[in-house]
DNA sequence: TCAAGATGCTAATTCGAATTATTGCAGGCT
DNA sequence: AGCCTGCAATAATTCGAATTAGCATCTTGA
């Protein structure tokens, strides 16, 4: 195999010194250091011919720049099982990736301990690249903490609590989306509302529910929650609208409803809450809103940008747009 | 940001030396190498109290694996119109990636000039990875030449001719997953077959037809191979089975047979050769064979490490699975 | 008792690139 | 001639861990 180039060879092939090569490498016009314009094109011409790309490892351990962005995610990215959930984040995430002209590096070495991968393993692999996107519904907390501690750029996609200190974030903005629909229904005349969904565990879980309780309180209408939606429980109690935090709930509630023989949205509404973590049935029609996936991607990338760059925590909350279905009525 | 603790500062808190703590860490034992079982102790106790862990890029550098793996694709692999041929590969391609404790980096930089990526830009990254597997139905000769050239390690998803040298691949066996079909058919009565699809341009594509021809030969049959799929041509021409390259134009003829009030197999046999570079009807249960797409990925990861390991330029062609479907009798 | 061997550890070097301090060399000026 | 100035390029050092050669010190066995 041949063996990697090194500065040092492209120094002999050019006829000048290594450091001569790093500077042109990296185009220094700093005071107190100056180039020949030949000697440079000379240089980069040897460059261009070999193809030489410097050593990400041997730059990383001097400056810290490496045009690697790193994606983790607690399970494999690619099974299609997953495949639905991940690939609007992946596809914003890549595109903004080529935008900025990084690499992305899918941390597939981490080890499956337990079967899940741990971000912080014997000999952890997150500092290879510059920064980090983290992907997941819920992420470990003491995986955050550890990150925040030791100062390891990332971005969560979808808002964290803090852990130890703030998480930056890009997320979507549920309390928003969930009081828009509250308020949508309760203008059609809705006043008994149930909240179908876990509501808890995940901060998306809780940020829906947030959004719902606070919406039920402004308008001083009856709100419950319940983790597992049973339809006859519902409409016994009197419930006239349902939201339902999982898209597939939604979709089994109207089925079931109208198995029944009851109209929705005419006996029932049901309004979906985006989530999508097991495939829904695609010819049900449901009201209520999506995940701005593909831009949280986006910003993400953009954010983690801005970490690298200037040092800060951004925190972003994204709209969902409402989706005009036909289950509100 | 708090600073990262060094080999040098755990040498100094135990008392020894920084090579002792690199000894311990590492646990030696090779003749030649010895710790005192107490200055063991002692440092693995510093270790344990300050939560030290080894700096992975300062380790990469010395032993000279990145233990990154490239994936090269002309095309952004995660929008959903691609994510349905890339899919399946990259799932071999992480997993096995997985098992070898390696990350993989996504070219996402390459420069889309004229839309398309190109593995030798300006500045190519190419490099940055250990060795890379390259997916595609057709990959630049000149790109292919040039990685052979300048020694980059690599691999092919699917055969590929030579270009000046023989290129590394894991493809599949079309012909004789061809030769089986024309075989079957052959059995089953069948005397005149045609061939639909391009069968040029791609490996993929002449393997197919180079299959067809060889079985037709052996057999003794009639065997016309045509671009473009006319059902009334093939019936005129006294066709009794077709072989079509892509999925989605099987499916269409026999869709197209049966709106004709023709019946498939009973009139016309039809062959699904396992192309899905277009979507396909689902509701066609097409006789044909599958492409083990999954472990095309995983054994071009396998052949690429042997690759890094040996030097070797391995090539392996992986059988297709024969599909029993309903539309040959 | 003294050389041979075993033991326990460290100094020095390596990896590849970035950076700083420094040297060499024209040419201009007095 | 002597001296500075400005420019070009290089030697030397740095990063953190791994490794090799080698230096003390301590045991043995004859």
């Amino acid at each position: 195999m041949a063996k990697r180039l090194t500065q040092q060879d492209i120094a002999r092939m050019a006829g000048v010194s290594q450091a001569t090569v790093s500077l042109v490498l990296n185009n220094r016009q700093d005071a107190g250091v100056r180039i020949a314009p030949e000697t440079r094109a000379r240089v980069l011409e040897v460059i261009r011919k070999t193809g030489y790309v410097a050593n990400p490892i041997a730059r990383r351990l001097h400056d810290h720049r490496n045009r690697i962005l790193g994606v983790f995610t607690y399970e494999a990215v690619f099974p299609s099982t997953r495949a639905d959930f991940y690939q609007p984040f992946l596809e914003g995430i890549e595109e903004q990736a080529e935008e900025a002209g990084c690499d992305l590096l899918l941390f597939t070495s981490a080890k499956a301990a337990g079967g899940r991968r741990r971000i912080f393993s014997d000999d952890s692999r997150i500092r290879l690249a510059d920064g980090c996107v983290l992907l997941g519904r819920s992420l470990d907390r003491d995986d955050l903490a550890q990150l925040l501690t030791e100062g390891i750029p990332f971005v969560s996609i979808g808002r964290r609590d803090d852990a130890g200190g703030p998480v930056p974030h890009v997320g979507a903005d549920y309390p928003a989306a969930v009081r828009d629909l509250v308020d949508r229904a309760v203008a059609l005349g809705h006043r008994r509302f149930a909240y179908v969904g876990a509501g808890t565990g995940a901060e998306s879980s809780a940020d829906r529910l947030r959004g719902f309780r606070e919406a039920v309180a402004a308008h001083g209408v009856e709100g419950t929650h319940v983790p597992f939606a049973g339809l006859g429980q519902l409409l016994d109690a009197g419930i006239t609208a349902v939201l339902a935090e999982e898209v597939s709930d939604g979709a089994a509630l109207v089925l079931a409803a109208r198995e029944r023989g009851l109209s929705v949205p005419g006996d029932l509404s049901v309004l979906a809450l985006g989530a999508a973590t097991r495939p829904a049935p695609r010819d049900v029609d449901l009201t209520g809103f999506t995940i701005p996936r593909r831009e949280m991607g986006r910003r993400a990338v953009q954010a983690l940008t801005e970490v690298l760059e200037k040092g800060t925590t951004p925190q972003e909350l994204l709209a969902c747009r409402f989706v005009e279905g036909s289950t509100l009525g």
